[in-house]
DNA sequence: GTAGGGTTAG
């Protein structure tokens, strides 16, 4: 019996460390001396030594072959799961616990599930999971209100976060950090740093956590000045894990004093993922060839690219119309590095084949790939036929399939919509409209936030805004409205859903967020300074137009970050090549 | 005495 607890011991070891090889070894040894017989808690522990080591298929293996599984062996292939990022699988998993075994959820449970919310941000479900978790008798569990702190902060919901932060008994480093991160990535700043500043415990993960929340929400400029702050105060913040995200930050600024490439050009050790981050910062900004030679650096510097990497350098290579390098570089991921391409991998390509028109490649992908395509997928062939002559054929056989499949993003309804028009199907036509109409009701409120560097403004969009220099703002929009004109532009109000007049439409355009938030930016910036504005939603397709022609007027370049990727309009051409 | 949970990067 003791030998069985020494495996035991040693597998936890492994576990604990990752060393999967000496895991996988000890496995072997327990089925040749035919332990796994007679070993109590057998196999458990090596489905966790494999989750934790990376090798999900070998967990899910012998979950799978389990005659009688516990609570332990499903909260450890959760977890396996919520490591190798498949929270949804996570979920979906707990739903077969329930219904197969019957398991009642304990604390350990309870904590995986509030984590994989956190993962997809998942609200309603963790909020479901929360008020069970209150009523169980697990409802003490110092772990799993640390769970749901970092659930709601990932939520950005930092006051529900902070009442479950007070509510528990022992806090450590862990629950601190976690709200510390909700309000930074939420913005409240003066509420991060002063919970920071009482933090008793607080090490370089909870500064990290600080920066990286800003940075998350969007707040780079304030990142950087706490960077600076933190510098100066002599806190040690120098390691890769702060510079990556900082990499991340300026490059979603395309600023200048502390940019990306100066940061990366200055790190003393470059790992895989400052590689991949300054890859994909460049790749986001239309940059494709200096992420491309980016690459060539860092398999010469001995670095070895990753799944990540190889997401952006697709990317990259997409929206250059490189096909051939791009299908070169997704061979090579598989071929030379073994990784095995996500459905990520697969929509980047359906993508990548998509925008250089090469549509009955893109669609093969889809139909051949081994997962089940999602609305993205569909969406990126969508649109390449949508704006090919001669494919509405194929649209429209995509446009019935996602019809059937359940559309969720008006965007891609408004694809569908310009696919039905010109093959005169009017019918679907208004059934889609009618869907959009179901999802206007549910939509956030558009807003963009313009960035002066000292200064942040945001703006909403409608004519009520109640805003100083809303006189200013009105009149320079209306001069450039009539420059736009004079040089052949006509407001696209086909996207405008409310039943009502043409020029009424068009008046609802012109109150978008984002022209309030150039306007103002072109008032109130240096001159010649870039715009840089920030949208919690995706540009319109009118609001595209519009900022291609602005910045040739006014003769400045205008940055977008939206929902989705970046906009970089320069010279009347924006780096998206018209294709978001 | 035995197995499972929660913070920060791409």
């Amino acid at each position: 019996m003791n030998a069985s607890f020494q495996i035991l011991e040693r597998i936890k070891q492994c576990s604990k460390l990752r060393l999967s090889i000496q895991g996988k070894s000890l496995h072997a040894f327990v089925i040749k001396t035919g332990l796994d017989q007679h070993l109590p808690l057998y196999p458990n522990a090596l489905i966790d030594m494999y989750g934790k080591c990376g090798h999900l298929k070998h967990a899910v293996k012998l979950f799978d072959e389990m005659p009688d599984r516990d609570l332990v062996s499903w909260a450890s292939i959760f977890t396996a799961h919520n490591q190798a990022n498949f929270p949804r699988q996570t979920l979906f998993l707990f739903s077969r616990m329930l219904s197969r075994d019957g398991l009642q959820p304990d604390h350990f449970i309870f904590a995986s599930l509030v984590k994989a919310c956190a993962c997809l941000s998942a609200s309603k479900l963790g909020q479901q999971l929360h008020a069970q978790f209150v009523l169980s008798r697990f409802s003490d569990d110092d772990v799993v209100k640390s769970s749901l702190v970092d659930f709601y902060a990932k939520c950005g919901l930092p006051d529900q976060a902070s009442k479950v932060f007070h509510s528990i008994v022992s806090k450590n480093v862990v629950s601190w950090t976690s709200l510390v991160y909700g309000y930074a990535r939420i913005g409240r700043k003066n509420e991060a740093l002063e919970l920071l500043h009482d933090m008793p415990c607080k090490n370089v993960q909870s500064w990290t956590a600080l920066i990286s929340g800003f940075v998350q929400g969007g707040h780079c400029t304030e990142s950087f000045r706490l960077f600076n702050q933190l510098r100066s105060e002599g806190i040690d913040i120098e390691e890769p894990f702060v510079l990556s995200i900082l990499i991340v930050g300026s490059s979603s600024l395309a600023i200048d004093v502390l940019s990306a490439e100066k940061i990366f050009g200055s790190l003393r050790e470059r790992d895989v993922v400052s590689w991949t981050s300054i890859i994909v910062g460049m790749a986001q900004h239309g940059r494709a060839n200096e992420a491309l030679s980016l690459y060539d650096d860092m398999t010469k510097a001995g670095s070895r690219p990753n799944e990540v990497t190889f997401t952006g350098l697709i990317y990259a290579c997409s929206h250059v119309g490189l096909v051939e390098k791009g299908r070169q570089i997704f061979e090579s991921m598989i071929a030379d590095y073994g990784l095995s391409p996500s459905l990520q991998h697969y929509t980047c390509l359906v993508d990548l084949y998509s925008r250089a028109r090469h549509i009955e490649e893109a669609e093969n992908v889809l139909n051949t790939m081994p997962f089940k395509p999602d609305e993205a997928a569909w969406a990126a062939l969508l649109s390449a036929c949508s704006s090919q002559a001669g494919k509405n054929e194929t649209g429209v056989r995509i446009a019935n399939h996602l019809l059937q499949l359940g559309v969720e993003d008006p965007s891609t309804c408004v694809l569908m919509s310009k696919i039905y028009a010109s093959a005169t199907m009017w019918e679907s036509v208004s059934t889609v409209r009618r869907l959009m109409t179901g999802m206007e009701s549910k939509k956030k409120p558009g807003y963009s936030c313009v960035d002066l560097g000292k200064e942040n403004e945001v703006f909403y969009a409608g004519e009520t805004t109640r805003h100083l220099m809303k006189d200013e703002i009105v009149d320079l929009l209306k001069e450039l409205d009539s420059e736009m004109r004079k040089r052949g532009y006509k407001p696209d109000t086909s996207l405008v859903l409310h039943d009502m007049g043409e020029e009424e439409k068009e008046r609802q355009l012109f109150w978008h967020s984002e022209r309030l938030a150039v306007a103002y930016g072109l008032l109130k910036s240096a001159r010649g300074a870039p715009i840089r504005i920030i949208k919690n939603l995706r540009v319109c397709g009118d609001c595209h137009t519009v900022l291609k022609l602005v910045c040739s007027i006014v003769g400045r370049e205008i940055v977008v970050r939206d929902a989705n990727r970046f906009h970089h309009f320069k010279d009347g051409a924006c780096s998206c090549r018209d294709f978001w």
